[in-house]
DNA sequence: TATGAATGAGTCTTCATTCAT
DNA sequence: TATGAATGAAGACTCATTCAT
């Protein structure tokens, strides 16, 4: 049904095989019907664990969607910094984000299909602050790496919080549309223009 | 609570006053608490209409979510196509889609949200298959309008799905962070900016 | 199964009938299973009512028991206030008193049983305060009424809180076992016993 | 929180401190929720014992009420027993009987509390009638007792199920109201007028 | 004796929807 | 067209109890 590997899954997080099915099922559940059409009922049958299993582990349905709405993006935040260990050139930074947007949503089309849906899972939940504030820190991170980089001031001068959306709103834009169906070209073919466009938009 | 017009919501279609009260009652309810969890009860408290009027007007939650993202569309393409009708350049029409866009989020900030969150209500909908050929003909008008341009060949050569991402993408993107109170710069005072973006992006 | 008369329970404020089957149906479910045990499907079961029109009239479970609580005592504050109207000596007093709880106790055995053992049911309410208030003020009536008689002085001096014990404790200790079937007298046939305990208690 | 004390409820059967602290528990826990509301979790929390531990040694929550129960009211009779022993008049008796209420109430008011509010643990349960017979012995002893003093005739006629609720029923209905904190005078201040009162009653 | 993860039957409660007026 | 009381299916969630260690 799903190409979500449960490796995938595991890898963000310390999880025991129980929760990572629950995961597992529920994300499949998130994507095909919603989370609120998804039942309680449907995930344990899906995942195998029982109800009250269930709960012991994750509390409430809401608790699931955001324990997947946080290690989605804390894995992607992870492979992101490791792509861009080696990187030396704005240039080579610019490529490595949006190859390494499009690997992972192309590897995880449903957590992908996921984060995109249903960024306010966290909302009204004692989670959004810290995860907010954990988000923030990433971002300011990933742009003090950028300005150590020698040729920094090749970058167009831009309202900071602007960068994120020129560099990658495109691919993002596209990846929507593409994971529903919409699209007839695979992400993975565009990655070479996606680039291009992005430094030229970038770039001076 | 809402700058949301109800000229604004009344202008894609003949609706009297109490279905507008409606729409408009439950775009509020639905933004603050989300589709699912928007009970008809709210909206009639909202709205003054009866629960009964409710049905009797829009037959179910879901069809009142469905008119709500269709004319929320609707309207915006018929500002769209208005505004680019004077349109005689390439770049003029960049421009001119950038600030429709830009315009029509600021001018309905819920609406907008709405459509930004809600992709997916007319999903498993007899509606679904008829407003998806409306939309692709409406993008199929105006990309053949774009053609008619004179100076057309301007237009860096690109999957042809790949042209709106790559000129609304950084919009869209930065509107839904906007949106969501995560961005101290409004959008409309980037309107030039992004409009050299694209300008950088799309033309040769 | 019960000789609660649903005009009995029906004196003490305006409800409809559909009310009145629930309450009774609820009554008589508390008794045989206790409040916590009683399901809302028994309750439906008993009174015919719909789960849904259960929770229209009464929102939930507890407050079905307030309500049920709260009338009970008003009826009989009610009704003692009548016995006590042409009352014109302290001796008259204490025997239409005594006389007005074993009648009560009698007339309404399911309720008896009901306020004596669930005196918490208001714990933790809004009503809890204001039911409170309520009873403090009759209580107080009652007490003034008494100062007004000609012979009041006859009275014991007591500290006030102790009055109502004294001159109704033995009823409701021997009313409570007697409920509970523990006991070979039959409440009635005890009145005049009772009403003798409680003027030697309490007069000169 | 409480002025229980654990050796208090050791006294009336051999316990382990594991058992004691969890009827402690217990105690507390079902005069601040009721015995339905608590759960085992609660138990655990508070006692320390896990919950396999509650399980060995009591087998289930309603066997933690009813030995609650059973075990106050044995220590109560217990205590009552002894100050009757030295006893050579009916006065005295009834002094002494008043008294050991009193006492017993303000030492351990929660189990007080708790007696009071559910007469009915052992409702359906295989412990019940054995638990009646023993409390029918114990009064019936009592009665014998009072019966072999030399002036037992100074004791007003009344039928033998009348003497307990008219000797304690003021007191017990004083004791409610002020476990309650619904009374100004504590308890023990009173003990000279519930004697004096008593005296008056039962004594010709 | 002690532990606590796992189970799943059992309940409360909600809420979309209907329909008689 | 408008109303809102009544319905009852459906689901989230709890918690007593078990049992392998």
């Amino acid at each position: 049904m799903t190409n979500q590997s449960i490796t995938q899954l595991a890898s963000s997080k310390q999880r025991n095989t129980r929760q990572l099915e629950i995961l597992k099922a529920a994300l499949n559940c998130f994507i095909h019907h919603g989370i609120e059409a998804t039942t309680i009922e449907m995930i344990r049958e899906q995942s195998g664990a029982s109800v009250g299993s269930i709960y012991h582990h994750f509390g409430n349905k809401e608790k699931i969607a955001a324990a997947l709405y946080k290690e989605g993006l804390r894995q992607f935040s992870l492979q992101l910094k490791l792509s861009l260990k080696e990187v030396t050139t704005i240039e080579d930074a610019i490529r490595s984000i949006i190859q390494t947007n499009i690997e992972w949503i192309i590897a995880n089309p449903d957590w992908a299909r996921f984060v995109f849906r249903h960024r306010h899972v966290l909302k009204d939940t004692e989670q959004e602050l810290l995860f907010r504030e954990e988000t923030a820190l990433t971002h300011r991170a990933l742009f003090t790496q950028l300005e150590a980089l020698p040729d920094f001031k090749r970058l167009r001068v831009l309202p900071e919080s602007m960068y994120l959306p020129v560099l990658i709103g495109p691919v993002h834009t596209y990846a929507r549309q593409w994971l529903d169906g919409l699209t007839p070209l695979a992400l993975n073919e565009l990655t070479e223009d996606f680039i291009r466009i992005a430094l030229k938009s970038l770039l001076d």
